[in-house]
This record gives structure tokens, sequence and C-alpha cells, in this order.
DNA sequence: AACATTTTCGTTATAATATAACACTATTGT
DNA sequence: ACAATAGTGTTATATTATAACGAAAATGTT
């Protein structure tokens, strides 16, 4: 939780972007799809499928299998609540999914906190030598990895 | 091979940037790691793990299991002659392993290719991303999927 | 050459991540 | 009430990756 104050906001408003999102593209919220998605906000770090098994485990007495669980971040992720860590087979929360942008992230090798990046000169840049290749750019992840602030203190 | 006219050139040119850098890191070019890196240099599209096992059984009548494998490739990627491409669980040679750099590629969803992306504004975007936020950049990939100029015509 | 040291490779077992296939239940629209 | 669709449960299995340990090869030193 790193670099907020308060993260209870982080998740209400996680929830509340997640609500609107799936009114506008006409999908449905269920209790296990919101259950996820809140278990993903409990922190700010990336969370593998396995771990948000164990989770659900524990908070709700019920044993869900993988298949369950891969289905509902596959829904999460074509939505666009969550996005997915490449690098680390994890997943964690979209900080503004009213619009669709590539998932560019800085990701903290020593608390693991990831920071969603909204970048726009870094997404033009892309856009660009899409352009300059004739590349025509469907989906796009930028990972960074190395030392927040925080942890180079230490 | 879309994007080259000679592609056995690549791939001695690739050997002998390999050799290079091995001797530069003081490090060993052996024969399992230089055969490993011919078959990952026989096209442009990236091989996954499992893929390049085969490729070894069908070559060289010797079945090697994953564990060598895996070391081999680690190998490969420490000394920076091949980049593993996250968002595919695959690898694929590096064009120019005599600098360090970041992993930057443009993937066609269609014929696979991926194309090396050695661009300097982009890179120094990031790292302007990292001034800006106080975050010490380790490492990075980009994974651009889309159509490469080829496959948009089809 | 003989030896110790280090590096590389082989082998077995297993961990971690992800999906196929099919049945059942809940929701929605008529 | 019914049919159609969407969502979930369940079993089995595929795919990707590593731990642990021992044998072999290469390297450096007497
Ligand atoms: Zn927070
Ligand atoms: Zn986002
Ligand atoms: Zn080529
Ligand atoms: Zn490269």
């Amino acid at each position: 939780m790193s670099q907020c104050k308060n993260h209870q906001h982080c998740i209400d408003t996680a929830i509340s972007n997640a609500l609107l999102a799936c009114q506008e593209a006409n999908v449905r919220l269920t209790p296990l799809r919101e259950q996820l998605l809140k278990l993903i906000w409990k922190s700010h770090q990336p969370l593998g499928a396995y771990d948000l098994i164990e989770m659900l485990a524990e908070v709700s007495e019920r044993c869900i299998a993988p298949p369950t669980v891969y289905r509902t971040l596959n829904f999460l992720l074509n939505v666009g609540l969550i996005h997915r860590i490449n690098s680390l087979n994890a997943f964690i929360g979209c900080t503004d999914p009213s619009t669709r942008h590539p998932s560019y992230f800085l990701i903290c090798t020593e608390c693991q906190t990831a920071t969603e990046c909204h970048n726009d000169s870094l997404r033009q840049q892309v856009s660009h030598i899409g352009t300059q290749t004739g590349f025509r750019i469907q989906q796009q992840w930028l990972e960074v990895l190395g030392l927040c602030q925080n942890c180079q203190k230490l």
C-alpha cells in the first residue's frame, strides 16, 4: 500500500469504477467477480491466480477450483478492470478502467508494489514506432522492474 | 524470416556475436549452448522451452531434459544473447548483444514474427518516467502485439 | 602427470501456472 | 411457464518451470 494514504478509498473507488464499467459494457459484476476484484485490490501488489484461490478459500469458506478463478480473471481482464503482469504471472487492479489503455507498470523488486503508469508521451512514442514501421498495434505491455523511492532509502 | 533477405546471414552474425560476447564476459559458449542458440535463431519467431527440447531431440538424437534447457536458456539470457517474451513464455535471439539494453519487441499475432526494436527515444522516455517518479530502473520489457506490415495485406 | 577446484551437464521428481471438456445452476427474455 | 443464454462447479490434464543431487568435463595448481 506504499503509495496511498487511505487504501479503503482505493478499494471503494475500484468497486464503484467496476460497477460503472460493467454497466457501460452491459455485463454483470456477479458476487464472485466482485469478491475476486476486492481480493485483487487488497494490496497494490500483483497476485497470482493460486494466491487468489487461497484467499478465496480463507475469506469465504468456498473452495474454488482453478478454472473458475481463471474464468473470472479473464472476465475482469476483458472488461479492463485488471491487468496481467506477464513477467510475474500475476494480476493487479486497473486504476482507470474508464478508458482502454495499454498496460504500463513500474514494479518494485523489493516491496513488490506495482504502480500503473498512465503516460501519454510514452504511449505516443510507442504509437509512433507503430506508424514508422507499419505495424498495426493491438495490445501492449510495458513492465519496468526496479526500486521504488521508498525501497531505495532502506 | 519475414524481414530478412538472407536468414543464414542472421544466424552467422548471431553466432559470431555470441563468440565475441562470451569472450568479453569471460564465459564459455559450449557446444550445447551454441546449438541451442542456433535453434533459437532458426526463425524470427519466439520459441518455447519445450519447443526447443523437441528440436534438440530431432536435430541431435540427444534427449535433453527440461532443467538442462532452462539452465542453458538462463545462461543465454544472462549473457544477453537472447530475450524472453513474457507474454508468450518464449525466447528469441537478441539482434545486438554487444550492449545491454531493454527488451522491446513488436510481435505479429498472425505470422508470430517478433522484431526487436532498438529505439532510443522510447528508452529515454521510460528513463524519464523513472527520474520523474524516483524509481530506479533495473530491467524493462515492452511487448507490442499487433499485425506486421506483411500480414495486414492478407 | 596427479590432484583439487570449479563449471557444466544429466537425471528424477515435483512445483507452479493454465486450460479442456462437460455438467449443473442462475438469470434473462418471451 | 418455457426456452435461451450466461455463469459456475468439477474432474482431469496440459504447459511451463524448478529443486536437488550426482556424474562428467574443464581449469588451475603442484
Ligand atoms: Zn491503496
Ligand atoms: Zn489500467
Ligand atoms: Zn533473418
Ligand atoms: Zn536485444
